[in-house]
DNA sequence: TCCTCCTACGTCAACGTTGACGTAACCGAG
DNA sequence: CTCGGTTACGTCAACGTTGACGTAGGAGGA
C-alpha cells in the first residue's frame, strides 16, 4: 500500500479512499492510485483492515459439521457458502468427526480467526465448548441438532414426525413386526426418530418387540451386522426402518444378499444418490437439506448484523419418498 | 492480551511468551499469566498475530473446487483438510461453479485474506486470474486439471491410460459399436478421456463411428437425451464409455427406462455410491479420490515450506472395477 | 472584501501482536 | 571479589490499514 502511494504520489491514506470507493478523492487522483495499484500489483490485506477497522468483521463464518465427505453435510455446505457468498463472505471449514476434542480446538482456531459466526452440527453429548465459545459473544447456528444451552438459534428437520409417519405407513401396509436400526444413542437425532417410531408403534396399536430395536449402528458395517441378526430371528421382521442413510445402506445389502429385496419392506431416513435406481426403489424420509442450509445461513448473518431477537428453533419439514421399498407388503409366510 | 497482563501484573510481551510456550517466562508467572487468560476468557488473535510475525503464516489455506457438494470434490476437500489440520491449518472453501468470474472473485478474495497457498480445481478455458494469482508468489496446486502455464505443481490421474483400458475391455469382449458420451470439451479431462477412447478404438483395430461420440453433455439430464439419440440411431452402440460421473447416471436412467440394462454394456469414468448395489453393478474407472487429495496436500504444505524444487506433475493412478455392467457381451441381435 | 463552507487531500495514532533489544538480578568460575 | 554468562523479565516499534482530525485552497454569499 505505501507503495501503492508512492508511486501514484498520494498518502496511503488517499490510497485507502479510493480502494473502498470513499469519497474524498479527485477523479484524477482516483485513477492515478488505480493504476499504480494495477502496475504494482496490489492487494489489500483484509486482517489488517479487520484489525483497524471499528466493525471487526471479518467477513468470513466458521462451519464445523460431522464429516465434509458425506453427502448430506457437504450439499449444506453448499448451501451455506451459496448465501455466504451473496454478502463476500467466506467459508472457514472443518469436520469434527463427532469427537469432542476435535470440535473443542476447531473451534479455537475459528476463534482464533476471529470469524464473525459459526454454523456447527454438534457433536453428541455434552456441549461445554459450543456453550463457552457462544458466551464469548460469537454469533452461532446450530444445524441438525439442537443446543443443550439456552441463548441459541438452531435448524433441525421434522425427526420425529417423520419417522411416525413412515412406521405409520408400514403398519397401515400390514406390517406388525417392524424394526428399528439406529444411530448412536448420543446423537439427539437419534434419539427422535427412536421416539417417532415409537409413537408410530403406539398409534397403530402395534406392540413394541425390543429385540427388533438395534441401536449405535454407526456406519454401514455394525448395520450389517445388526441387520443380520435382526432376519436371523425366529420371528423376523417384516418392515426395517433405518433411521440414518449409511445404516440403510447396509440394511439394503444384507436384504440384497438373501433376495429379501422384495419381500423385506424398508424405509430408511435421509435420502441418497441413487435411491430411485434400485430395484425396488428405496423409500425414504427426505430432508430439504438445502432448505437447512439456506435456514441456518440466514439466521446466523441476521445474527451477525446485530439481530437480537429471541433464539428461533427452526424445523424445516422432511417428506416421504415412496420409490417401492416402503410399500412392500408383508409376506404371506 | 492488554487485560491479561495487567491481570497478571506483567507486561503483554510476557503474556505473548506463555501463550507461544515461548522461554524466558518463569513457572510462577506462567501459571498467574495462564490463570489470568482462562478467568478473562482470552482468545490469542491468530490475525493479529500474523500480521506481526515475520513469518506472515495465517495458518489458512485456500481450495476452490467447482462444486463442493459434489462427491468427488467433496472427498477431495476432506482429504486435504485431514492433511491441513495435522499442520493446525484451516481450510477456506469455495466453489466456481465452472465460472471464470467467480473463481476470479474468490481467488482475490482468498488472497486479501493471506493465504498461505490454495489448491484449485481450474475452470476450464483460460486460466489467466490463476496465473496472475500464481505470479504473484501464492503457493499454488492444480487438481484433476493441469496448469495451462508453466511453474505449477498438479496432480490428476490416469484420464487417457485408463479410459483406453475401459475401451479396450469392451473391444475385447466382442464390442464394436462403442460409444462415447462426454462433458464439456473446455474441459481437460473431457479431452483426455476422448482421445484414450480414441486410442482404444485404434489399438482393437475399430474405426471411429463420428456419429456414436456425444460431447458437452453437462449435468444427468443432457446425458439422458444423448443417450436416447444413441439407442434410436439405425445401428445403436452395443456398448457405452460414459466419461463423467453424472453422465453415467443420466445413460443408465435410458438401460434402465429401455430395458436394456442387461444387454447394452456401459463404462463409467468416476466412481459413485452404491455403484455396486444396482443391477447390474456398474463397472467403472475408479480415481483414487483421497490419494489425489493427500498428494495435493503434500505438494502444497512444502511448497508453503519453502520447497523450491522444479513444479511436479503427479498422475495417480485410477482402476477399472468389473461389476458387471462393463462385463456384459453384445446381444446376438 | 471578508467570512463561511465545502472539497480534497494529509497527519497521526491505534487495532493486537511480536521481533529486536535493553536491563536487572543472579550464578559460577577464576 | 570481579567478570562473563544466563535467566527473567520489560520497552519500543512495527506489521497494513483506517478512524479522527487537521489544513489548504477554492467557491459562494453578504
Amino acid at each position: 500500500m505505501r507503495d501503492v502511494a508512492a508511486l501514484a504520489k498520494v498518502s496511503t491514506k488517499t490510497v485507502s479512499r479510493v480502494i473502498n470507493d470513499l469519497p474524498g478523492a479527485g477523479p484524477e487522483v482516483v485513477e492515478r492510485v488505480r493504476a499504480a495499484a494495477r502496475t504494482l500489483g496490489y492487494r489489500p490485506n483484509l486482517t489488517a483492515s479487520s484489525l483497524r477497522r471499528s466493525d471487526r468483521r471479518s467477513a468470513t463464518i466458521g462451519v464445523l459439521f460431522e464429516d465434509l465427505s458425506n453427502p448430506f453435510d457437504s450439499a449444506l455446505l453448499r448451501a451455506v457458502e451459496d448465501r455466504a457468498r451473496q454478502g463476500g463472505v467466506l467459508v472457514l471449514a472443518g469436520s469434527s468427526e463427532d469427537d469432542h476434542s476435535m470440535q473443542r480446538e476447531l473451534l479455537l482456531s475459528l476463534s482464533a480467526r476471529r470469524v464473525d459466526g459459526v454454523v456447527v452440527m454438534a457433536v453428541g453429548g455434552h456441549q461445554d465448548a459450543l456453550q463457552q465459545e457462544r458466551d464469548r459473544g460469537t454469533p452461532m447456528v446450530l444445524v441438525d441438532r439442537p443446543p443443550t444451552f439456552g441463548g441459541t438459534d438452531c435448524v433441525t428437520t421434522t425427526n420425529r414426525d417423520s419417522s411416525r409417519d413412515a412406521v405409520l405407513q408400514l403398519a397401515s401396509l400390514g406390517h406388525r413386526d417392524i424394526a428399528f436400526l439406529g444411530d448412536r444413542r448420543t446423537l439427539w437425532t437419534s434419539q427422535e426418530r427412536y421416539t417417532g417410531y415409537l409413537e408410530g408403534l403406539a398409534q397403530a396399536g402395534l406392540t413394541l418387540r425390543e429385540e427388533l430395536v438395534r441401536t449405535d449402528l454407526h456406519g454401514a458395517d455394525l448395520a450389517e451386522v445388526a441387520a443380520t441378526e435382526l432376519l436371523d430371528l425366529a420371528k423376523p421382521p417384516t418392515a426395517l426402518f433405518t433411521a440414518q442413510n449409511l445404516v440403510t445402506v447396509g440394511a439394503m445389502r444384507v436384504l440384497r444378499a438373501r433376495r429379501l429385496q422384495h419381500r423385506v419392506a424398508l424405509i430408511g431416513f435421509d435420502d441418497f444418490p441413487l435411491a430411485d435406481m434400485l430395484e425396488p426403489g428405496i423409500t425414504v424420509v427426505r430432508q430439504d437439506v438445502p432448505g437447512i442450509g439456506r435456514k441456518a445461513a440466514e439466521l446466523i448473518f441476521a445474527r451477525i448484523d446485530g439481530d437480537t431477537s429471541p433464539p428461533v428453533h427452526a424445523v424445516v419439514p422432511a417428506s416421504i419418498v415412496r420409490r417401492g421399498s416402503g410399500e412392500i407388503t408383508p409376506s404371506a409366510d
